[in-house]
Order: structure tokens, then C-alpha cells, then sequence
DNA sequence: GAATTAATATGGACACTGTCAATTTAGAAT
DNA sequence: ATTCTAAATTGACAGTGTCCATATTAATTC
């Protein structure tokens, strides 16, 4: 009743299972995050979490939509902000998902970690398609119609998935390229922009 | 003594740990591959494998290594057999290594989990060298010079990457360029090779 | 306001996992 | 033959997700 001792029914448990769940997904990686020590990290019994979640992959897909969110929102800001120019719009939008991944790598692999997560659900395709949808609409502008909007967009989806995947598993060394002296990740986006070969 | 009853040491067993481990690995995912699960499969005690493998990610390591090495393999022959020009040969590099994922989907999904494996294996990385190094091989024939070799190889290495992953994994239907009418494997490979826009 | 119902939290149990330790077996070496 | 060593055994331990019966509290109904 007093504003202290109201130990047994939480009152705000889910989202600070969420809370807990992120921040151990940060600091430690998927692997880390168990029902158990989620439980622990609140300071509640190692059941509690069920009433919330119905399982350990409910949890991870709530973590991954909230990512999603996140990661999208980004995207839609900066892309607002962004010079006119396609090319331009085109490595803003890479820029920002590159700079999130390497800056939050555990929860940029989450969203890819589809083992973990339930893939059919609603809300996690929906976050997901938010920013699909961003980089179909930049890329919509183009004139060079040759080749549909989606195959493009899937190929620089797919490198883009790729090339942030490679980096944060140190499989790929942060080097700048070696003629031109740009940014690994700038030069790549050339190499799409302008063509493997003359 | 006799051909049939030499139980106890089993004389062969690290062949046939990993021949099941691959069994299981191929049947129901990397998930499923668990030490006592293999001993079981090979009708030995659960311990066993201790004795060939010091953890479980010394095996899932030796199983990324015979994959890798299987894929070189392919992707080597595949090569040689190649017509002579730059695009035709990214092409056959691109073909064997999408083939090959999504027909081996697990196998190919195993190689890029480095949560599961051990990333300073000089086998491993030495496996996986032997592709990279076939496609930096192959792109050093390029006239092109603006950017680097390791850049071109890089961005088709990640869009590859990215691109069977999502395959695999169900994110992207087998669908046809919607323009071009071409499978969208050969379109990704077309906006790479001849750049996303004018 | 009292009684009932529904939601939420608890601890125990179960089957599973990887890994360790002590022990047994059998082939190889001296 | 005896010793040594590699390879197999079973048992144990701590950890996991999930289910279950129980306890507590909040919300709803009368």
C-alpha cells in the first residue's frame, strides 16, 4: 500500500524486462540473454517473465521490433534532411544504417537473427518494411530503368546487409580503399553507383 | 577381435562424429547439433566426443572447414570452366557460391556464424581465403582503375553475403526482375556490374 | 463494502544442454 | 608379461526454457 513495499505484483514488469533484456543484449550479446538472468537483472522470480512473454523468442521479437523502430525512425530523419541528388540520398540512407550496425552492433545482428525471432509476426515484417520501403522510394526517382527498382534496391539492401554483417564480425578490416583513398564503405557504394566494370 | 564386436574403441569415431554431426546439421539446422545428439546418432556415450573434439566448437569449426573447403572446390573448377571475359566469369562466381547456398542452406548459414565457431582457426580462415582469393584472382583482371580490387571484391563479396542470407532465410521471394524479366540473381549481379544509375 | 474473479508472481520440477571428473577398457610399447 | 597411454564409460554439476500448482494482489461484480 505504502509507496515502497508493493514488491509483489510489479505494476510495470513488462517493460522493464524489455529494459533489462536490451541492456544485457548490449553488453554481453544474444547468447547472453536467458529468461533466467533477464528475470534476476529485475529482481524478480524466474517464472514472472511468462506472464508477459509467452516464450524466450517473444521477448528477442519484441527486442527486434523496438530495433526495427529505432532504426527506421533514423533513417526517415536523415533521409528528410538529405541533399536532393539520388546518389546523395542513396549513401545517406547507407551511411545511417552502417553507423547504427557499427555502433550497436548486438541489436543490428538481432535483427537479422531470424533463428531467434518469430518471423511471421505482423509487427516485426511491418518495422522491417518501413525501411525497405524508404530505400524503394529514394530509389524510385531513378531514371535508369533498364533494371527494376526492386532488383536494386535488393542488391544494396543485400550489400549493404553484407558489408555491416562482415564488419561487425571483424571479418573486414575498417581499411580505406587503396586507389582512391575513400572510406572502405564509400568506395563499395561506388562501386554500385557507378558499375563493377567499363 | 572379430569384424563385428570391437566396441569399445571405436577406431574411427572423429569421422563418424562429424559425418553425423553434418547428418543432423543438414536435416534440421545448426539448433539441432548438439554433442549428445551426435554421440547418440553414432551409438556412443556422451562423452566420447570429448575425446576427438575438445568443445562443441571445435567441431562445428571442423564442419565449417570441410564446407568451406567443398565450396572452393566448386567454385575453382567452376572458374576454370568459365568463358574468358571479366562478366562472365563474376558471373560463374556468383552462380556456383547462390547455388550452392541455397541448396546446402544450413551448411552455407554455418559458415558465417562465427558465434559458433572459432574465428582464429588458421584452417578456417585459410579455407575461406582460398574463395576470397579466387574472387580478388578473377577481378584483377579489370581494367577499371578508379577503385581498388579489394573494393570491387568487397562489395560483391557483401552483396553475395547478404543476398543468399536473405534467400535463405525466406526475406526474399525467387521472384524475376520485374523489368528485365531476368531471374533476380543475374539483375543484382547487373546493377553491380553496370552500376545503379546514370 | 464484501465476495468473486482475473491477473500476476512464486518456487519446484522436468528434460535437456556442455563440460568435467573418476573409472574402465583395450591396444601399443617396452 | 608388464606398463603405459589413448579412448571409451558413467555420473555429476550448473545452467537453460518451460510447465505446474500455489500464493498474492488488483479489478470487477454483486
Amino acid at each position: 500500500m505504502n509507496a515502497k513495499s508493493s514488491t509483489y505484483h510489479h505494476g510495470n514488469l513488462r517493460e522493464e524486462l524489455l529494459k533489462a533484456a536490451m541492456g544485457i543484449l548490449d553488453e554481453s550479446g544474444i547468447e547472453a540473454v536467458t529468461i533466467r538472468q533477464v528475470a534476476r537483472k529485475v529482481g524478480v522470480g524466474h517464472s514472472a517473465p511468462a506472464n508477459h512473454f509467452a516464450d524466450k523468442r517473444a521477448l528477442l521479437t519484441q527486442l527486434a521490433i523496438d530495433t526495427f523502430i529505432e532504426l527506421g525512425e533514423l533513417i526517415k530523419r536523415d533521409l528528410q534532411l538529405a541533399p536532393q541528388g539520388l546518389s546523395e540520398k542513396v549513401r545517406v540512407f547507407t551511411d545511417t544504417l552502417i553507423e547504427f550496425g557499427l555502433s550497436q552492433p548486438n541489436r543490428y545482428r538481432l535483427l537479422w537473427r531470424r533463428d531467434y525471432l518469430d518471423n511471421d509476426s505482423i509487427e516485426l515484417n511491418g518495422a522491417m518494411d518501413v525501411i525497405y520501403d524508404a530505400l524503394l522510394a529514394t530509389l524510385a526517382t531513378d531514371k535508369k530503368s533498364n533494371i527494376s527498382v526492386e532488383s536494386k534496391a535488393i542488391a544494396l539492401w543485400s550489400m549493404l546487409q553484407g558489408y555491416v554483417t562482415m564488419r561487425i564480425d571483424g571479418n573486414l578490416e575498417p581499411k580505406q580503399d587503396e586507389v582512391s583513398g575513400k572510406d572502405r564503405q564509400q568506395a563499395i557504394v561506388d562501386v554500385l553507383l557507378n558499375g563493377l566494370i567499363d
